[in-house]
DNA sequence: TTGAAAGCGCTAACAT
DNA sequence: ATGTTAGCGCTTTCAA
């Protein structure tokens, strides 16, 4: 025995393990991928010289071999800061958490908005992730198709809008669900005259989230003309949006897309001395650390980011299996986080 | 010519590209990794054939080869819900892009709290990443030591609290001066009775950022007397702590070591319907996007995370590189963002 | 300036 | 049940 582990200069191969234990480099090879071919003395020798000498097949060479890199890639989009939308941050450790159970890694790359496709196409062509997550599912998007031209195995996180003869594995959150379930709470404590604040209308989702409202209030035979808005995601445009339905048309309560919006409503009650949940009901979206944190509390809609990613890890291994299986999309369901604003 | 872009089933190997232009492999390579070795003719009749086949090396391959991954194990910690701090967003954000402008792409593992030290190990026996980037470095964490004695390659992002001795490289930010310019800001408002809200003692982070409101007050002869607080970095204890020094020692104002900490002095500013900014002012630290849109905003000490990727990609350039260099540590200073709280 | 040979560490296919 | 052979795609010698 040449080499100790911690003190070698480089990490122990097969050759070194199947030296240790008297065996062939192949019968180390397949103690480490498969142990049911082995005698149970020959495996026990074999696994007792690679915990010897801490042992961990080379990634490199197991990669050009098996032309699998086990590793994941997520582009990470640009921060948007001066939003409460933290929820990429969440998302990418559950998705962490979840492919490292399977065996994968996460490789990030940047998310060029210049030349989006850039990122992908490096890795895909230097072989050096398996597949991709991808997250941004917006109707026209290019990516969908151009990575399947490309035949790259991805799944989405975001269903294939309007894209029907999509054929690749997708999670997504069944977002009118979500501010149904904020209306309806609404509702339930007694107001009738509540306003939607959402997004422009080229946001599928934005229209998706608004058509919860939308539901509760017809179910429950509640009026919705003129209590609705429709503006850009930042908190300024909440703002104002929510001074100029509080004048024309005096909701007691607000439902809004995203709790960047939520806060643009707090900036406008605070601004004349209305207190969220006294005065004025607020919900928001995505349940983010802006609503946790700030007084009273903003009642929130949260996505269920982590049974998300385990389904997408799920998705990829039906995906990177051989035979290779696709299921349906799987559509999840948020809940809602109550608190003092409501 | 067998193959043409897009319609492969296998990459384009180094073979292809040579066959394509007439040279034999090694000339492909050079032209890839020394294209001063070949003539101005070969080099582009070379390129021209690694253009048409859209060739890129094979990661695996070429790592096997020359023993690097380029890429950089980043370990993310757990997700802290009901806090404001999401520090690591912004960071992992630049640090994924500074690495990519280098070469390198990040890869994420899990911090599995009950053995954080795992990860690493997996990683460094299987050869794959070419270092690390070490982000809790609090005293006494075995992660450095422990990383050193398997030689493994890393860069801090926090000082090696005491221990001199540390041969790493390493970037941090100089927080003291963040509370100390936050302190001064508000001196300089006209405040004399200002507050500290911090952490627990045996934070040495918290300590130093203590000490930067000591340092100001002292030095405008300004009491500190009971005016400080050391508690959990929680919303509530930010709470409780700025009730009962509202109670007992009548500041006008309050620097926090955390964002966290003055949604905490929100919270009880609330509670006595007194607002931030006009009866109490209030700045916090780490310029969260609860920071940034919660009304009136949250004057906050920012931290240049964007400097310290590059720094610490710059620090990782210099340790990979042969032969290998180990600058001095930076220290960073961190702004203020100003807003209505103050 | 270019080419040929060897081998990084591993596993698939075959032979024993 | 175990060993032998070959080769994944690349780069580091070394030779021409």
């Amino acid at each position: 025995m040449s080499r100790l582990p911690g003190r070698m200069s480089t990490p122990p191969t097969l050759a070194d393990v199947a030296e240790l234990a008297g065996v062939s480099r192949q019968t180390v090879s397949n103690a480490v991928n498969n142990p049911d071919l082995l005698r149970a003395d020959t495996l026990a020798r074999v696994q007792a010289a690679i915990e010897q000498l801490g042992y961990q097949p080379n990634r490199a060479a197991r990669s050009l071999r098996t032309r699998a890199s086990h590793l994941i890639g997520l582009r990470l989009p640009p921060v948007q800061e001066g939003t409460a939308n933290a929820l990429m941050d969440r998302f990418v450790h559950s998705l962490v958490e979840t492919a490292g159970a399977a065996g994968y890694h996460v490789l990030l790359f940047d998310g060029d908005s210049a030349d989006p496709l850039a990122g992908y196409d490096d890795l895909l062509r230097s072989t050096a992730v398996d597949a991709f997550v991808v997250t941004d599912t917006y109707l026209g998007n290019p990516q969908a198709q151009w990575l399947h031209a490309r035949r790259a195995q991805f799944v989405a996180f975001g269903r294939p809008w309007g894209n029907a003869e999509a054929r690749h594995p997708w999670v997504d959150i069944d977002s009118a669900h979500g501010s149904e379930l904020a209306t309806t709470h609404l509702i339930d404590r007694g107001h009738t005259r509540i306003a939607w604040i959402g997004w422009r209308k080229d946001s599928l989702v934005g229209e998706e989230r608004r058509s919860g409202w939308t539901r509760a209030m017809r179910s429950r035979g509640l009026a919705t003309t003129g209590l609705a808005s429709r503006v850009e995601d930042t908190v300024n445009s909440g703002r104002m949006a929510a001074a100029a339905l509080l004048d024309e048309a005096r909701p007691t309560a607000f439902v809004c897309a995203s709790d960047t919006l939520a806060m643009g409503v707090l900036h406008t009650l605070y601004d004349r001395r209305l207190r969220a949940g006294e005065d004025i009901a607020v919900v928001g979206f995505d349940d983010s650390q802006v609503a946790q944190t700030v007084p009273p509390g903003i009642t929130s809609v949260r996505q269920p980011l982590e049974e998300a990613a385990s389904e997408i890890v799920k998705a990829l291994e039906g995906l990177l299996a051989t035979p290779s299986y696709v299921g349906p999309g799987a559509m999840l369901k948020p809940a809602l986080m109550v608190r003092g604003s409501s």
